[in-house]
DNA sequence: AATACAGTTCAATTTATATTGAACTTAGGA
DNA sequence: TCCTAAGTTCAATATAAATTGAACTGTATT
């Protein structure tokens, strides 16, 4: 980073295509950039791919590479990176205008395909196995003490009540998010 | 760390009080350290610290700071922030004996409050405030080209319908975690 | 075929986070 | 009082993660 954090709208005047972008524009956009950035931690992504889907959220029509890097400093390659993971996780989605050769984006407005993907990605991943392995852990209990050994058991239980807990919400939680479109 | 990566029992035999600990005890232990490390990143917390909750979580007597120091290859004061940590979040409680000056822990297992609480820190921590955030931005929607501000409007609100589910979610989640005793 | 544009790749660098280690308290014997 | 054990603190260091930037790959345009 040239500056010390990632701002919306530097403003090279070269870059902005068709028309001038009002002060209103700029500063709506640096707001919901600001808005994304900061919820980024809370979703585990670089402030920098939250900055990129700021400002193609923020824009009314598809937005270019070009335009990002007008907007953002940050330099190409993170946002040939950033770009990238947004298409993976469904966050945006390339819209290729015939005419020109530049790539076009927009956000992917269905919201609930990325909160079921990243609960997926951050829970599902772990507690599968989890399940497996605390099983095992149970069986390799010492068992030289009697009390001890009752005493780790009703542990390792209370950590599998808990596990199985966890599973039996995500489809709670899916058919919960998937209650109103998105 | 000294080694590569943060590995259970060195047995230092100085350290360990009353009688040996068996190569299954040792072996238990590890294999639990070890559960608790590949969880680590997905509760948020440093490798460290759910290493010393592992040794806490696998020893059925209460643990003392000279005992983690020698079942583990981190340092002194590794060992006093993780402690502290935990004793925070409520993962763990001290259990003063009288007799001896040494303060010894035991596991908290009401994992319940300890998911509520990352569910409260990590969630309705940026959940809250968001959602004033999404209305402040609606108003600041720049309405020079109607058609633009249109669409503007209707991504926020889809941001803002989001919210308020996943706001609404979070008691159904907290009600279900009470269910069982943990 | 040369130039320019649009984007990619990835080693090098910066920034953030976790861990160490040595100096410092504090309290209980000798 | 002096010593030692038990922890704490925090600046220095190591490790991991994000970001840069320069060289590269294609693909139109002249």
């Amino acid at each position: 980073m040239r500056d010390s954090a990632i701002t919306s709208s530097r403003m090279t005047p070269e870059l902005l295509r068709s028309g001038e972008r009002s002060s209103e524009v700029v500063a709506f956009e640096a707001a919901i950039v600001e808005f994304f950035v900061e919820a980024a931690d809370l979703l585990g992504v670089p402030k920098s791919v939250a900055a990129i889907y700021g400002v193609i959220f923020a824009a009314p029509q598809p937005v270019s590479f070009s335009e990002i890097e007008a907007s953002l400093e940050i330099s190409k390659g993170s946002i040939s990176q950033g770009l990238r993971v947004l298409q993976e996780v469904g966050a945006i989605k390339e819209v290729s205008a015939a005419s020109d050769r530049a790539e076009l984006f927009v956000p992917d407005l269905e919201l609930r395909k990325l909160a079921l993907r990243f609960m997926e990605q951050r829970l599902a991943k772990h507690l599968t196995p989890g399940a497996e392995r605390i099983g095992e852990l149970k069986r390799a209990v010492p068992a030289a003490n009697k009390v001890a050994a009752k005493e780790l058991t009703r542990r390792l239980q209370s950590l599998q009540d808990w596990h199985t807990r966890v599973r039996q919400l995500l489809p709670v939680v899916k058919t919960f998010l998937k209650l109103t479109p998105g």
